[in-house]
DNA sequence: GAGTGACAGTTCAGTCAACGAACTAATGGC
DNA sequence: GCCATTAGTTCGTTGACTGAACTGTCACTC
């Protein structure tokens, strides 16, 4: 039961979670996974992550059953998000508006939209237009006004991102 | 502008609000401090925490503007969530919600009601009995059914956890 | 106004994880 | 067979976490 770096004695599910997703890099991994990404290299070089520590972090989230090991089309391992995964989405999102508040003046840096109406999806995950709730592979994430100005990388990755896409919808395809 | 442990290059706002509260302890001081712990000898004993570390993630929550310093009651120092830290309750709850559903079979360990009604509250905030949404203040957390045959401290903060309590309620007098 | 106890940190040596660069293994295409 | 691409592993260095002991400060008491 103990993960090797866990949180002794703690009753709460918080720390439970926190064993899973809230190690250095982690969050950022499901993140760029809900982006698209599907790949080793893709996530090495758009995160700047030592590659024995991505290697590390992957292998745990596929065992804790966050992400799931499967075959790509040219022979390379993906890595794409479960169920449980996806049920993260809400304390991401949570996560990213949170610091689009506070330290991001110019607004937010991505917006999120509903893929058949266009209208924006706040935190509550309720399409401010239709009123639907709104599942995952149906949002829409564009860059914001806060991203303006950002020094952008030139990787495939945020290349990919710089255009609207869908979520979960993979870089390459 | 950076922090120490920060994630440069980052254009995604969820990096910058980890640089924040994404180190070791630091969501766990964070929801402590929802709970209504306020002093450094309550934090460290509850989380079990290297004082060395509990001082330097204080120091740093505090320069970021998520708790303030305050003089309490008998010339200790306490530490408070701020407006800032308030509003990172919608992403604790997510995290807590995603721990209960996943690594808690026998249901919740905590769960969270409307003081003035007693309706249960889920992780949107919105009361089930009477519809409004709930400012954190006027939240009670209680035990869950998922907190029984946990390992229980006999610390002052894990004793006052026990019975229902409002959220940032000084846990001392 | 010296003593006592509670509290908030600091110091320090040992351990462990992260970092960055270089290297290896496996696969597919030509 | 040969080369390019990709997914990792290895390894020496650096830096952070850990646990225990120590220091400083404040309020209260006699």
């Amino acid at each position: 039961m103990p993960l090797p770096k866990d949180y002794a004695g703690q009753q709460c599910s918080l720390a439970r979670t926190l064993e899973i997703i809230g190690e250095r890099w982690t969050m950022l991994i499901v993140r760029d996974a809900f982006f698209g990404v599907r790949r080793f290299g893709d996530f090495a070089e758009h995160l700047g992550i030592p590659r024995a520590v991505l290697s590390e972090r992957l292998a745990s989230l596929a065992e804790a059953g966050v992400l799931s090991r499967i075959s790509g089309a040219h022979g390379h391992i993906e890595y794409a998000l479960t169920g449980k995964g996806l049920s993260l989405w809400p304390a991401l999102r949570s996560l990213v508006d949170w610091g689009d508040e506070y330290y991001s003046a110019a607004g937010p840096r991505r917006v999120f939209r509903h893929a058949a109406d266009d209208g924006t999806v706040p935190a509550s995950g309720i399409c401010g237009r239709c009123g639907a709730t709104v599942p995952v592979p149906e949002l829409v994430v564009a860059p914001g006004p806060g991203l303006a100005g950002q020094p952008a990388g030139r990787d495939p990755v945020t290349m990919a991102m710089a255009a609207p896409r869908r979520l979960l919808e993979p870089i390459r395809g």
